[in-house]
DNA sequence: TATGCTATTATGTATGCACATAATAATTTC
DNA sequence: GAAATTATTATGTGCATACATAATAGCATA
């Protein structure tokens, strides 16, 4: 035993938990027990306890003590993708097109994720993505320009819009949805592919606090996958 | 102010952040000044700063002192879908139906995957998800009977092999692919779709410790889409 | 019996203190 | 002057303590 914490108490605590010795939805004993079990304080034995309950692998009430967890929510969790450093980790050269790049009235569906009032314009970008010199995704994308008037005076020719994006509002919350379509005719000949194949889609779209900065498509080439870990 | 916690100093240097009152890279304040700054003790700045750092907004070095992370590693967290309950928040009724379980020779990627010494045997099972009374998924799983002999003598008519195993090892690792695919004729068949369609697929393979359970192909119902947030 | 107060229990949170540890800066030694 | 040693600094971790808070159990009163 050379080191004891928090981590390892934690660690014990989750073997219980994985061996069955507590059972699911089983109360477990109280902090003070296990502190006097695992001769620390009280104190050291609530943080394990805490991560594990961050982790959702127990469920804490006050006076209704420690439970494992009922139906455990396995949750996975994965790095969001930056382009570049996915073409280059790949032993690949990057590069990028900006094929389009006109201020023009958004769809509605594009209009009410942005919340841009009725009339109003936004950014549209069409954006190819190259390993070495064959495309690899592509990317749709519009920009609230009401949010970040910036992206209308700045060359999009050396830095892609993403990374523009990345270095202006780099700490802005956002959702991610992901899905499967057949590749339609634009999609095809943008990533050189057939019509019909099947592309896997990241649509994501981000926000700071209340400014709806940007949407975005992204249609990558077939066979990507994208790795987690639960 | 009612409350001043570490959640409330969290959200405070939060706020700093993503302002840009801290630049990407530059070191913040010590533990000490941010204390004498927010009228607190030290332990409950470094909470905060601990949680940014496990968030991936700060990095922390000792001595080096705190400072805003550089690439701004966009983490998305989601939960992995329990079929049942997936179909059933939709309003829709939840069946299986088993329409394979053979104890077989498994294809050597699986046998790689499983840990499975060459010439052993695995469960082999195919089964189709419905919602209501069409098919929603289509599941193709091997199971090392090796870690999970019961398996065997279970009867899979009732509960599916998943909340089997969901109940049997909740708690396991594991690690999860998605990707897109062209339904082939079997998955076409299975699902009543049209061969070729664009089909979202979720691969996971689950271990606990050192034992490798199962191995998993889920192929989803055109259309489908994972939702998840940053 | 129904209602309202009080005690108990288990977790939540904050504090002050002490010491560990890692990295760097300053100083000493050869 | 180069190398080894020591000091300094900022975070990492643990402990004892105190008080807060939520939920329950028990009791008491009308």
């Amino acid at each position: 035993m050379t080191v004891i914490s928090h981590q390892s108490i934690r660690q014990a605590l989750l073997g219980r938990i994985q061996s069955g010795e507590w059972a699911l939805g089983s109360r477990i004993p109280g902090e003070t027990d296990l502190a006097t079990e695992y001769g620390c304080a009280r104190t050291t034995v609530n943080r394990a306890l805490q991560a594990l309950a961050d982790e959702g692998l127990v469920v804490r009430k006050r006076k209704g003590g420690t439970r494992v967890c009922q139906t455990p929510v396995r949750q996975a969790k994965f790095e969001i993708p930056i382009l570049r450093e996915q073409v280059e980790t790949a032993g690949s050269n990057y590069s990028h097109r900006l094929v389009c790049n006109k201020l023009k009235r958004p769809p509605p569906p594009v209009r009410s994720r942005l919340h841009i009032p009725a009339g109003g314009k936004a950014a549209h970008m069409q954006t190819i993505h190259y390993a070495d010199s064959s495309p690899f995704a592509y990317e749709e994308r519009w920009v609230n320009t009401q949010a970040v008037p910036e992206i209308l005076t700045t060359p999009l020719g050396e830095i892609s819009v993403n990374e523009w994006l990345v270095k202006m509002v780099p700490f802005s919350s956002g959702d991610v949805v992901f899905s499967a379509v057949s590749a339609d005719e634009k999609i095809a000949d943008a990533l050189e592919i057939e019509v019909g194949a099947a592309i896997f889609v990241i649509d994501r779209t981000t926000w700071l606090d209340d400014a709806f900065i940007t949407t975005m498509t992204l249609y990558y080439k077939e066979g990507y996958k994208l790795y987690s870990q639960l």
